[in-house]
DNA sequence: TTGTATGCGTTATCAA
DNA sequence: TTGATAACGCATACAA
């Protein structure tokens, strides 16, 4: 087994072994058409069987380009910010640019630091993924032709300015909640509920998306009730709460917390989808294989990744610009959690015995 | 809202501010005691004033270490890695490391630039979660010192060497394989059959030990099913031949198997868990909300990442060393997809009409 | 087509 | 306790 070298190798000694100048090594090795063709393969030859290794940080430091990009996003661990992840490295690494990740975990200190961190290493470009971070904040401390918002609610809705014309990157989120909530309509549901951690400007908006939607439906309504940030790891109350009233069909903040209250709507006299009906969003893996199949929403995660990337890359070359903000499109994908529904259709007696609120089916 | 400083703020601009020479304030800002204290605070003030951020690239240069960690896995999208991402991540960020991240998607190739990404980026370690390189190619190019291999499946069994004693991180797969099988036999179970992908060494673990798990037990019978590498996606070959030839419970190679091939399953007249008991591996969140839920082995994929980064940080300290490599244990989570079973119990009339072996509950 | 010389921003060595 | 100076490894302006 071949050992990597002692001393690390460096371009002298490439040029040393070729006969060259460094400057020659140097040009030959990033294919600088003017360098002759003995003299390039002598190079080539040289930096092979010496094992070089170009230094990035000293070709940085001198070229001011570092082509690392860096990602801030909040949970590596979540499936959809890891689709982001994975389109956003794809498309780095497809240019030749590294990645640094971080993840804020909703904690803005955590989210300083992470900044702090890409422009001590200069990178080339920062997206911001799902961050509770104060855009302003962020252009304080780095260029704006340098950063990427990966953010559906951006900016908050609360002082109602419009995003700007670069740098904000969205799935069309609002035009998803309206589609759900339309498609619930025509299967013939009125009496609607919204389910939604009940805090932070995503649940905000699709709250209000939601909401909006049905404006042009009088005789729908909706209700609106909080899960809690976690609630997707116990819906326990929402059930009990939707089980004591229920509603025709249940809108979720994502189908994380939708499978979760499938799960635990098992434990209620409520049938879904013959009493309740439901729907996600996201379009995670899972809504595919959950019985009943979930109605959802696919957003593209991976296409934001990776669009994020190619913004910062375009913006990183010289003279180069970040391209104007994109929303790209959401699509509905029914499941079998939203059957059509005649009026009265309503089962009147609970095919499964009363079980207890909690416990059952553990 | 206040811009970014212009032209960069380097260290001299901090010193000619604060009235010091560079390297008073270079030491001022790493808090060498040797330091006054007026000193000191005029340098932090300085600094703070510029809004300076030191180039991490010109300091790596110089210091010989970029506390920088590379991770290499197969695929960020993927739940499984994407936890051992989070917890790598969290630990090295806890410790002011910053992570680079690169998937190498199954690709030998892709993993070999992403491993030289690493190297020009002179990352002080560097770990390969279930990577495909052979460990003697990573040798070659890295010391060994700086390389964590998170690889249950280290090293290809088909040799016969044992891992090395240091730079390798398991979580006790072939363990939990045999808890899973013991724990069929337990429950009564009898004529076994493992689904996996029928390719990569960590199938041929999972298999090998499974199959292990059954010496002890000469009633019990295994037989072996492939489900091809992306047979998670569509196993429906695999319901077929289940359903044709059923077995008593099935092991399988992994939950998103486990979980595809409980929901193919509604489409044959094979019920589970009375026809078919089922267990998965890895414990993924979808596990504890499938129908029934998931009989499965929680993996520590968080601790796993966590780990590594830690063995890579200890390492990296000057005179630091490479701490022994670990296994970490896994624990069996019996869900309801393997209830005890007695001699007989098997339904004998199909409760459900027969279906096609494709396409029906679509 | 190639070589020489300089500087990128920081830290470490030595001297004061 | 502080300052001057020399690297670190590379890329480029300029000269040849």
């Amino acid at each position: 087994m071949r050992r990597p070298p002692e001393r690390r190798v460096v371009l002298a000694d490439v040029a040393r072994l070729a006969g060259t100048s460094e400057a020659t090594a140097s040009r030959a090795l990033k294919n600088d058409p003017r360098i002759g063709e003995t003299t390039r393969a002598a190079v080539r030859a040289a930096a092979a069987k010496l094992g070089y290794v170009p230094n990035a940080a000293a070709r940085s430091l001198r070229a001011k380009r570092t082509h690392i990009l860096g990602l801030l996003l909040d949970d590596l661990a979540d499936p959809v910010h890891g689709k982001v992840a994975a389109g956003f490295e794809a498309a780095a690494a497809s240019q030749g640019h590294a990645v640094f990740i971080m993840t804020g975990l909703h904690d803005p200190d955590r989210e300083q630091r992470a900044l702090t961190a890409f422009v001590e290493h200069r990178a080339d470009g920062i997206a911001l993924a799902s961050c509770v971070i104060d855009p302003a904040d962020v252009h304080a401390r780095v260029p704006a032709e340098r950063v990427v918002f990966v953010q559906p609610d951006y900016p908050r809705l609360a002082d109602g300015r419009e995003p700007p014309a670069r740098g904000v990157l969205r799935s069309n989120d609002a035009g998803g909640f309206a589609m759900t909530v339309r498609h619930l309509v025509e299967q013939g549901y009125r009496r609607l509920a919204y389910v939604g951690p009940g805090s932070g400007s995503s649940d905000a908006l699709r709250r209000a998306a939601a909401s909006d939607a049905l404006a042009g439906t009088p005789a729908a309504r909706m209700r609106f009730l909080d899960s809690g940030v976690d609630g997707w790891r116990d819906p326990s109350d929402v059930a009990g709460a939707l089980a004591e009233d229920p509603p025709d069909a249940v809108v979720c903040y994502d189908d994380k917390l939708a499978l979760a209250l499938l799960d635990r709507l098992r434990s209620t006299r409520l049938l879904v989808p013959d009493d309740l009906a439901i729907v996600g969003f996201d379009g995670i893996p899972a809504a595919r294989e959950s019985r009943p199949r979930l109605t959802t929403v696919d957003v593209p995660s991976v296409e934001l990744g990776r669009r994020a990337a190619e913004m910062l890359m375009i913006a990183g070359r010289d003279g180069g610009r970040l391209p104007p903000s994109e929303i790209l499109p959401v699509h509905l994908i029914v499941g079998e959690s939203t059957p059509r529904r005649t009026a009265g259709e309503r089962r009147q007696a609970p095919r499964v015995a009363v079980a207890s609120r909690r416990g059952a089916g553990e």
